[in-house]
DNA sequence: TTGAAAGCGCTAACAT
DNA sequence: ATGTTAGCGCTTTCAA
């Protein structure tokens, strides 16, 4: 590894000289200079070493994600399509604008502080986390940060917060079903927390709006954190008299679903229907294929890292609540009653 | 951020002595000393600067993924299943041994090298890389390095290869077909290179060992790098009275074509059978779900990261060429003519 | 237009 | 058992 020292030795002009043509700061160097280091920098294959120049700017050009691990779902959190796509394509762009990323998986924020101060990490992007982890997070960690699809969090907050509407794209998918003549629904996802919680207040707004009731009784909440999966998916097939259609927290679980009901003899969308949440791969491969909400998670990654360059750019957003867009997919897994 | 030096002045001891027992050299350290400075470190939430840390002792902590971007092919890399499932593998195994990853998506290895150089990276795990990129990066990276799914890459070549035994994967199926009384099939992949190349070659070395013709004319290759998933499928169909069946280079195109048949009143197994390759997600999802190849990407992502851990320890192995085992897995794409 | 030198936080060789 | 010091590669202030 050659060093800007070396260089500068071997060309007989300064460190400092050799450091102002690679950060082009030419203003005041001479050309001549300009050109011989620039070639010497050329034909050395000089790289920076990154250690050095943040120990001296006090800056790394690393870009943190911050991801939570989730237990048991899948064998491991980018196994998981959303998560896949989302850190794909924040990679992507992070790597052209010449910043650097580094992942952060985990479920212990002590860790993940502990990470962005010992990499002295110049910005973050929290992913599905808890407000309260976010607000451990700020405690000490002090540079731009930037939010995805963080829940209970405070439309005040002072933190931007990149979302879908979950609660109306949720309302939307209840209010086509109900329009479809549905009106014995239940809910099934991994829970009531976070994302699938705000989901479910969507579908409670919408059955209320209707005059429909909602309690778990009229509309039961089949858990697939509290029954395993399998456990869930026998569950609706069981109760499938109770509903007749199955609000999917997910195009995955939607897919398994399905699957398992094909497995057993019943039918989607003649005994039953079933919708998504996604629009991922999933929903177009799993046959009837998926009715389900789309979001563009490729956009909300980009989203992010462009807002969070500009915070770490000193500029500042009025809006802190970012609602990116979703739209309704009908394909072939709801029944129309009416 | 406290540092070593602050918390030796507040202590009234040396520097040397803070890092000593933050490093656990305390064979040298007064139990009493070891307890305060213990104290000190805790209670300031001291964090090492891992830029100031490479720069002494000239070495990162990170371990590096190199990818390669393949165009067209999905949103982006990590949204195939098979990069998202090792990724995360790699990264989760990665933290454990308080490695740090940083990970490298690009088709241009100098890019790949300049990376590796600038954050000193320490190992390099190589991923699905044709042997030529691998050269290129070895001859200015001197550090361990391990590669998956290596192709092109000689027999005795200097680096650890983790790979399945494609071909031999490829012979399986294509002799199961055989066996189960095909005699007329086609491959259906991305093209005849690399990983896809040698799963292709195994398919031929089947063929000619039960006497079945196996030129371009009588065991097509249907390319979709060269038509276009959408055409590829389309010319699959079109086609389709000169085999009976398709034999895909992965689940993922697997599963899309037995959709698109699905979706053109082809029926699978019936009109054509159909078999796959690696056993994700898809596999099981499709219906009828796939007879295929399984293969476990979190291993391969495992044993990569130990061989590099050991690599860097100075270990070495004697074995280059290590093949994970794989099994066929018959499920419900493929007809039984006899 | 160019250069010298201090210092970023840490480690390690070498005193003491 | 503890401390001093040089130096890792780079940036930046200040001087020439």
């Amino acid at each position: 590894m050659v060093t800007i020292k070396e260089i500068a030795s071997q060309l007989g002009v300064s460190m400092t000289t050799v450091s102002n043509v690679i950060h082009g700061k030419t203003s005041e160097v001479s050309p001549a200079t300009i050109a011989m280091v620039q070639k010497a920098l050329k034909e050395s294959g000089y790289v920076p070493n990154m250690g050095a120049r943040n120990l001296a700017q006090n800056q790394s050009k690393i870009i943190g994600v911050v991801m939570k691990e989730r237990k048991g779902r899948y064998t491991n959190l980018l196994c998981d399509p959303f998560y896949g796509e989302l850190v794909g394509a924040i990679e992507k762009i992070v790597r052209t604008k010449d910043y650097y990323l580094m992942m952060n998986i985990s479920d212990n924020m002590q860790d993940t502080l502990k990470n962005a101060a010992t990499w002295n990490v110049d910005g973050v992007i929290m992913v599905s986390l808890d407000y309260e982890d976010v607000l451990e997070l700020r405690k000490s960690y002090k540079k731009p940060m930037v939010l995805i699809d963080c829940y209970n969090c405070p439309e005040d907050a002072p933190e931007i917060n990149i979302t879908l509407d979950e609660q109306k794209g949720a309302f939307d998918v209840t209010e086509y079903l109900i329009r479809s003549g549905h009106s014995r629904l239940a809910y099934f996802a991994y829970g009531t927390e976070g994302i699938a919680g705000e989901r479910y207040k969507g579908c409670v707004r919408a059955l209320k709006e209707y005059g429909l009731p909602w309690d778990q009784e009229s509309f039961p909440v089949i858990s697939i954190g509290e029954m395993g999966l399998e456990g869930a998916m026998e569950a609706v097939c069981f109760g499938r008299d109770a509903y007749t259609a199955v609000i999917c927290g997910s195009d995955y679980y939607a897919a398994r679903l399905i699957n398992y009901m094909e497995d057993h003899g019943i039918r989607v969308p003649d005994d039953l229907s079933v919708t998504g949440f996604d629009d991922n791969e999933y929903a177009r491969l799993v046959r009837p294929h998926l009715t389900t909400v789309r979001q563009s998670v490729t956009e909300k990654g980009m989203r992010a890292v462009r807002i969070l360059l500009d915070l770490m750019n000193g500029r500042t957003y009025e809006e802190h609540n970012i609602r990116l867009p979703f739209k309704m997919v009908v394909r072939d897994s709801v029944r129309v009653l009416r």
